[in-house]
DNA sequence: CTATTTACATACCACTGGTATGTTAAGCGT
DNA sequence: ACGCTTAACATACCAGTGGTATGTAAATAG
């Protein structure tokens, strides 16, 4: 059904995604042109516009993927850090990585600042795509289900921790104000376990 | 020195401003057309460049009008609230107004949406434009002289108590979750007088 | 009164994202 | 075996973009 077989297509089309973040990740997205993303996947335009139909889809897709791989990671450290004893350790594992992916340049210049640029406060926030949100609500739900916080103040909460776990990323990337990770995830784990 | 009188010349630049303004804060910067900055404020693109060297430019501009008018309002109202009783309520009244900010359409999308993504990360965090962190930062340093919080923490959790209250301004946009301001202050006031 | 300079307007440019139109070959039914 | 359809690209083209080069008129300095 198809002209040089569905695996060589799948295999453009990684090409592209490929490519592509890396460019968004390195010079952002408007500062690439699609020219930029067809030379480094030495294909053309034509390629590219039947693969995604247009360059928001395409970062679109890129954005998702990170997004999912983080949340997929973040998941799964809270799940190892699991323990009957202490309530935070799940939710601090989990922010913990959600730190990582948000000291990361690729994580940070299209997740975090190309991320609502481009697609906007709808693409942006659309609760089901939002997955490091998702994660941290759960988390604070589960504290107020220990009785550690309120239950009015979950969603309100959950909100100012994961900004808080970005701008941290930020600051940390910037490697100025002799911060570094360890004072930072300290600094964090101290707001979490002070909360009440 | 002039055509038309330097007082004319001033009154289109301030036109330009205006118009730009909202034009970024209601379609945003990369949708927004020169041509439609120039169609708003009934000029051409000759003047606009006469007045702004370039697009980002005139973007800046805007971006640190709404910075510094933020920070003098923040300024204004922490000093205000000032008591020598309570060692938090200038500080809190500081963050109150720049969560109001937050929550504005033209001063999220211009300058916490848009503004990392076009003035990238060294615009947005130079230290001597991003008031908004040297403010927290003050506010949280009082906080430690007071003994509320370790010396060691200050920056890192200056960076997060910004970043909630930025994340916080975002959310309130949204209109869901059900999240009002009060809510969201409340819920920041708790954090804050958490602190330990 | 003239020379200069400011404050614009006009014409033009290279480049952008996107589309319309090829072109080629793989896989299906017959 | 052989067309015919369709996926997988390539090529040519387009309106619109930010930016520049050039033109022009009027206010002011000398």
């Amino acid at each position: 059904m198809a002209k040089r077989s569905q695996a060589d297509a799948e295999k453009t089309r990684q090409q592209l995604l490929e490519e592509a973040t890396t460019l968004f990740a390195t010079k952002g997205y408007s500062e690439t042109s699609i020219a930029d993303i067809c030379d480094a996947a030495q294909i053309t335009k034509g390629a590219l516009f039947h693969h995604f139909k247009s360059k928001q889809a395409l970062f679109l897709e890129i954005w998702t993927n990170l997004q999912v791989s983080m949340d997929s990671e973040a998941r799964r450290a809270a799940i190892a850090a699991r323990s009957l004893s202490d309530p935070y350790s799940a939710f601090l594992a989990g922010c913990r990585t959600y730190l990582t992916y948000a000291t990361r340049r690729d994580y940070q210049k299209i997740v975090l600042i190309d991320g609502p640029s481009i697609l906007g406060m709808k693409g942006w926030y659309e609760q089901d795509h939002d997955l490091g949100s998702q994660n941290v609500l759960a988390g604070v739900r589960y504290l107020a289900k220990k009785g550690i916080v309120e239950e009015h103040r979950v969603r309100a909460l959950a909100i100012m921790l994961q900004s808080a776990l970005n701008g941290s990323g930020f600051a940390l990337s910037r490697e100025q104000d002799g911060i570094t990770k360890e004072t930072v995830y300290d600094a964090f784990e101290t707001l979490v376990k002070s909360l009440r």
